[in-house]
DNA sequence: GGGATTTGACCAGC
DNA sequence: GCTGGTCAAATCCC
């Protein structure tokens, strides 16, 4: 190890994503976040049934990137990874438009920020929306209060911390469906792009103004978006859709690359 | 052959 | 001494 880089990397910013995974890309690994990754280690880690990976810059040595992340599959939800950022890209290869951490640390500060979309209540790109997604509010699981969710594209739900990590339970696990559009729009470095793409979100904002059948599900993301000064939306993605095997073999070799 | 992954070993902090 | 994080050789894959 480089003398002193240990000091640097305390030194780094930290911050943690959630990333809850369909069953298309279980088999993909659980989070594109629009750079490139390269692991160098995994470790099994006490107390936690699944073994933690750690991944750096692919583009450490030629560009000097010294930013890295740890994938932690969750205890209580197989289907959740924790990924913990260290440090910037100071790579040029990742998402173009990409705002340092810091940024999103501020603009997250109440846990989420939502500030960059605009809300839109199409009934046509809902329905568009519709077509490739089904929701289920029986799914709603009180003990985490995360509602699976589904997606037909493929991709993960992210959600982002500031500095902490979250607790696997929580309503903020709602906010793991924006991952399940475009990954790099969810870039621990893209804060202003956390809730993906206009067209998007355009679409999905639709769901979120319709579907509010449940009335504590509303009550739950109403305090919650109450308290990020936020917009965003009660929603209540069923995985019936994904066909989740449960016996599906996540410590398959491959499965955290 | 080159790059990525795996995995045991090593190191530092507590 | 234990644990988390990293290194680096071996191995795998394209």
């Amino acid at each position: 190890m480089i003398p002193g880089t240990v000091f640097c990397r305390k030194m780094m910013p930290r911050w943690t994503d959630q990333v809850r995974v369909s069953s298309e890309n279980l088999l993909e690994g659980p989070h594109d976040d629009g750079y490139s990754w390269r692991k160098y280690g995994q470790k099994d880690i006490l107390g936690a049934k699944y073994p933690r990976s750690y991944y750096r810059c692919t583009y450490r040595n030629t560009q000097n990137c010294w930013a890295t992340k740890q994938v932690q599959r969750s205890d209580e939800d197989p289907i959740l990874f924790e990924v913990t950022y260290r440090g910037t890209h100071t790579c040029a290869n990742g998402n173009p438009a990409v705002p340092s951490p810091e940024k999103q640390h501020k603009s997250n500060s109440n846990g989420l920020n939502n500030t960059n979309y605009q809300p839109l209540q199409s009934q046509d790109t809902l329905s568009e929306f519709r077509a490739g997604l089904r929701v289920n509010t029986e799914g709603l699981d009180n003990k985490e209060m995360a509602p699976p969710f589904s997606f037909a594209s493929t991709s993960f739900g992210c959600i982002k911390s500031e500095n902490h990590s979250f607790s696997p339970s929580g309503v903020l696990d709602y906010y793991n469906i924006f991952g399940s559009f475009s990954s790099p729009f969810m870039s621990p470095d893209t804060p202003e792009l956390n809730y993906f793409s206009v067209s998007q979100m355009n679409n999905f904002q639709g769901v979120l103004n319709t579907q509010h059948s449940k009335s504590d599900l509303t009550e739950l993301v109403s305090a919650n978006t109450s308290a990020t000064n936020s917009p965003i939306m009660d929603l209540d993605f069923s995985l019936d859709q994904v066909e989740l095997d449960p016996n599906f073999p996540f410590d398959t070799p491959g499965f955290f690359s």
